[in-house]
DNA sequence: CCTGGTCTGTCTGCCAAATGACATTTTGCG
DNA sequence: CGCAAAATGTCATTTGGCAGACAGACCAGG
C-alpha cells in the first residue's frame, strides 16, 4: 500500500479536518494500515500497548463477551469511525471489547499513548474525539430508551430506521442498505429472541415496509417504518 | 457564601487535580455557585448560553422526556460528578436533559463556552472530561448489556448493588444507603413495572439480603445480591 | 393534627415474547 | 461439485412480568 493512499485516508477523516500538513506527517509516521477480511476478528493486542482503530472502509461489529461468555453487540461502526479504547478508561475485570469485520475492512492503527500524546497537543482534535463519544453515548441513551418503553415490534423497526439512516443509501424514496447482520446479531442489538426478529422481519416484508434477502435490505416506506417505531 | 468555601470545593473535585492556583482563581472567577432543595428541578437556561454543572454536595437525577411525555431516567449522579451538556454535542431536536435534585445540592455552575476555553487550554483537564464521558459510555454499555441477558430480578440486584458501590457507606461488612429514587424510578431505570419492584425488593427483604424504609437500604449481603445479579 | 397527595404493598388476569424443536434454505469451502 | 455448518422460517408451549385495581402507609403543608 502506497504512502500517499494512507495519507489520503487519514486526510479525510473529518476528525483530522483543520490540522495542518506536518501534524499530518506526524500522524502519518506513527500510524499502520492493515486490511482484515470479512468475518475476520480484529485483533486488540493485548497489554501494554493497547491500540486505537480508525476505520477507513467497511463496517465493524465492536462487541463484548459477559462473563458467561454470551456476546453483546455494543456497536456497528461504518467508515470514518475510530473505535479502541478511546475513551481512555482502563479495563480492568472484564473480558475487554472485541471487534470483528463484517466486511471487508481496511483500517489504520495507531498505539494508545501516541494518540493520547497526539491529543494533548492538539485541544481541537481532543475536542472532536470527545464529541464522538458523546454521540456514542447518545446512542446508548437512545437504546436505554427503546429497551424502557418500546415493545419488541418497535425496537425492531427502530433498529432498522437507525441503521438505514447511518449506513443507507437513498435512490428515488427508496433506501437500500446492505446487512451485515444475521438475524441473531439484530437480536442481541434490539433485546429480542432471534424467532421473533425473523419473524418480525416477515410481518414488515408483507406489510410492504421491507424488502429483504441475505445481502440486504431495501425500505420501501421510511416515514412509515419511522411511525410504526414510536 | 465565602470565597473560601467555593474554592475549597473546586479544588477537592479530582478532576481539578494538579492545577495550578492561579488558574484555579481564574476558574473560580468564572464559576458561580447555587443551592438547590431537595425534589426542586435544576434549571437549564435554553439557548444560547448553556451550563455546565459541578455537582459539590448531594444527587442529581438525570432524565430526559420522551416525545410522549414519559421520563426516561438517564443517571443518577452524585457530588464530584459534572452535568450539563459535558458531551457537547448538540441537542437538535429533542426536549434537552433535565435534571432534579435528589436531596438539598450545591452545584457550581459555569457557562458552556468558558467551560471550553478553558478544556482548549488545558489539555489535561480536557483529556479528563473525556474520561469521564468514556466512564458514563461504559455505564451505559452495562446497562443496555443488563437489559438484553437478564431478567427483572436480576436487574433489579444489579441496580442495588451498583448504586450501593457509588454511594453506599460500609460499616463492619454492611452497606448503608440513602435511598432517593422511589420504586417508580427504579423501575424506570432498570427496565421494570413499578409493582414488580416493589414485590421484588420485598422477596430481596425477606430472603434477608437487605433491609429498607423509605429513607434507605441496607445491604446484608452485598456478595450475595452480587452472585445474585448474575 | 387533619387531610389530600404521593408512595408502597398485594392480587388477578392476561398477553407478548421467550423457549424449544423442528424443517428448510443458503453459504462457504475442501 | 457436494457436504457440513450456519442462517432462516414456522410451529406449539410456557411464562415472566405487565396492567389494572385497590387498600393501606406515609408524608408535607395548611
Amino acid at each position: 500500500m502506497p504512502q500517499q493512499s494512507k495519507f489520503w485516508y487519514l486526510k479525510h477523516f473529518n476528525i483530522f479536518e483543520g490540522m495542518d500538513d506536518a501534524t499530518m506527517e506526524r500522524v502519518n509516521q506513527m500510524s499502520a494500515m492493515a486490511t482484515i477480511k470479512s468475518h475476520q476478528p480484529i485483533y486488540f493486542p493485548d497489554e501494554p500497548a493497547k491500540t486505537i482503530f480508525f476505520l477507513k472502509e467497511g463496517h465493524v461489529k465492536i462487541s463484548r463477551l459477559t462473563s458467561d461468555g454470551r456476546e453483546v453487540i455494543l456497536d456497528v461502526v461504518g467508515p470514518g469511525e475510530l473505535f479502541g479504547e478511546i475513551s481512555f478508561v482502563r479495563e480492568e475485570e472484564s473480558a475487554g471489547e472485541l471487534a470483528q469485520a463484517l466486511d471487508d475492512v481496511m483500517i489504520c492503527t495507531i498505539k494508545k499513548t501516541d494518540f493520547e500524546d497526539l491529543l494533548k497537543m492538539h485541544p481541537d482534535l481532543n475536542f472532536q474525539v470527545t464529541k464522538r463519544i458523546g454521540l456514542r453515548l447518545k446512542k446508548f441513551e437512545e437504546r436505554v430508551t427503546d429497551m424502557v418503553f418500546k415493545d419488541v415490534r418497535k425496537r425492531i423497526a427502530s433498529f432498522l430506521v437507525r441503521y438505514a439512516e447511518e449506513f443507507g443509501k437513498i435512490k428515488g424514496g427508496i433506501v437500500t442498505i446492505k446487512m451485515h447482520l444475521s438475524h441473531q446479531e439484530i437480536a442481541l442489538l434490539v433485546g429480542a429472541a432471534r424467532q421473533t426478529v425473523t419473524t418480525t422481519l416477515n410481518e414488515f416484508r408483507a406489510e410492504g415496509l421491507i424488502d429483504f434477502s441475505r445481502q440486504g435490505f431495501t425500505i420501501n416506506k421510511l416515514d412509515l417504518l419511522r411511525k410504526l417505531s414510536t
